[in-house]
DNA sequence: GCGCTCTACTAGCGCGCTCTAGTCTGTGTA
DNA sequence: TACACAGACTAGAGCGCGCTAGTAGAGCGC
């Protein structure tokens, strides 16, 4: 920067607020110091531009590095935060990376807020986490912590996989679950309700999951190691998200079990994979784009207003119906 | 940090010594400091640090979202970066973020070097970036640029395909390629290579594609569109990678064609999806961690001896057989 | 001539840390 | 006793910027 204000004949004041562009620099000049800074190479740097300026205006963002729905969600992330004038690091928790790792690595790189995409950790470190920067959470609900909160309304969309389900004739639904995954709690909870309401409290499963294809596959793998023992197979299946009504397709087509004749399949986020399945997967969507745009706004709302409460934003979730849900097969009445 | 030295009872260069692991300080002062540290809630400031130390030990990594085989490389990455002394800081290219934005983001924020994965851009900016920080690229080759180089051998593993293809008794053999996409010139020439040895130049076929599932249905439509017409459906076709591969199998599958009985199919690269097919899908694989591993040492090395030219690895691929290649259709003969 | 404002520019401090070149003890050695 | 030496610690410069407070000069009205 010395270099390129002693080249151009101007202080290094003029060059940061041309750099900055700032007014208070004529035409000329700055077309000139740009011409110079280009030639010599010379880009501003960031970690010093932080240090003084104080503010980073950088959204750090944590994901898991197989959550396809994750990918959906930093597609929207980025055009959020450029519109308004953030600059976004990622950093993955993956199989041996801790979240903890992942966020620690955010805040050391000076990310004003974190935004953490489907966070696992406890409770209490996310408390933590609210504490020391402004902190999102999508998709896991963090009573009384100091985070703001995106997700859809579990609830509903339960209820409308159910309402579908229930209508075309389905008793035995069984739901695998999420186990520590994000939402599962609700979904959880949304089902057990829907169950009890249509009169079937005795039908009542829930297989403990996770949110992977793994997790499908090994619930697939038992209800087709159970048809063999003699016992029915269920009519419907409420996967824990796409990825494991994935894993279950996978297995049950394999044991050459049809979907959706002899059992139907529902997923749930609607993540881009769903209709790129074998049938397309009747899931229930949540918007990846709308709450990426809600997650940037609420961390820059709260940056630009540390008064700011931490907020709640529940978006509408709508279920798609495809190809892997259809009438409950007769035998099963 | 002088808070800390304060509340401690020394001087600012101890902490600082003390926060860097650095011998010169007795292990009494050591905890008490960390102690205090602790209490105060204090958090080195990388940027500062950064800025003073002068170099950041920071690798950026430049991915594609939806791209699952980058997945795969960068829970390589970490490991091995951590392991070497360096952190790691991720930034995506996304439909609409282009992979310039992603790579002058990760520059700006200090990144040392770049590993770029499959990057698609042009040859000269990557060649510039080669010249303003030590770059890797991995699977897309770059010739004459100062830029590392990482990848399988693509003739290889294209070779190995087809031997197993024509071995089946396959030769109606197409292969969509993956036009832009890293590594797709070689697996195009190896393709036309081993068909002109196998006698087979009459049945060349390659049609343009991309590293995509859409690339895949749409592959698969137009195969179908043809058998529609009258024409033959291919025996087997060699995808440009597993995501494509798996389009493909959507495709047919829901028209009714039977893989690997109709058609036989086989991808490339092996992420982690295509065990977690309908049927397991054959493809070539390529070793994601060790892949990782030589980019980042790669950037490590010359980042620690910069007289280093830029150099190139090359991992041998291996077919792995699955369930969706098999004897060619005898009506084909 | 004066004071005023406005534009174009500059001096220099400070951001939070690292690092070099020390100082100050206490211990062993000739 | 004198001297070297190691260990524990400190002073203070400097990393590359942003920003506040300021100056110099041009233009204007009276």
């Amino acid at each position: 920067m010395a270099d390129v204000a002693a080249k151009a004949g101007v202080s290094r004041a003029l060059v940061s607020i041309i750099f900055r562009g700032q007014p208070g620099a004529s035409e000329e000049t700055r077309q000139r110091v740009l011409r110079v800074a280009d030639e010599i190479g010379y880009h501003p740097d960031s970690a010093a531009r932080l240090l003084a300026r104080g503010r980073s205006r950088t959204l750090g963002v944590m994901f898991t590095v197989h959550q396809t729905f994750h990918a959906d969600l930093i597609a929207g992330i980025y055009p959020e935060a450029e519109r308004l004038g953030y600059d976004v690091l990622l950093s993955a928790a993956t199989h041996g990376r801790s979240e903890t790792k992942a966020a620690e690595a955010l805040l050391s790189h000076r990310c004003e807020a974190l935004i953490l995409l489907g966070p696992e950790a406890e409770a209490a470190y996310l408390d933590e986490l609210g504490h020391r920067a402004v902190t999102v959470s999508v998709s896991r609900r963090v009573p009384r912590a100091r985070v703001d909160f995106v997700h859809s309304a579990e609830g509903k969309g339960m209820h409308q996989a159910m309402e579908h389900l229930v209508e075309l004739g389905h008793r035995r639904i069984v739901h695998i679950d999420g186990g520590r995954g994000p939402g599962s709690v609700d979904r959880r909870r949304a089902y057990r309700a829907a169950m009890r309401r249509h009169g079937l409290e005795a039908e009542v499963r829930v297989i403990p999951g996770e949110h992977t294809e793994e997790s499908g596959i090994e619930s697939g793998r038992l209800f087709l190691a159970e048809r063999d023992r003699g016992q029915d197979l269920p009519t419907a299946v409420l996967a824990g998200n796409d990825r494991c009504a994935w894993g279950l397709l996978m297995a049950l087509t394999r044991a050459g079990v049809d979907v959706p004749r002899d059992v139907s399949v529902v997923g749930y986020d609607d993540s881009h994979l769903s209709h790129l399945m074998p049938i397309g997967l009747t899931t229930v969507r949540q918007d990846a784009a709308l709450m990426a745009e809600h997650a940037v706004r609420f961390a820059v709302e709260r940056l630009e207003n540390p008064e700011l409460e931490a907020r709640e934003a529940v978006l509408d979730p709508k279920l798609v119906v495809r190809g892997t849900s259809g009438k409950a097969p007769e035998t099963s009445a």
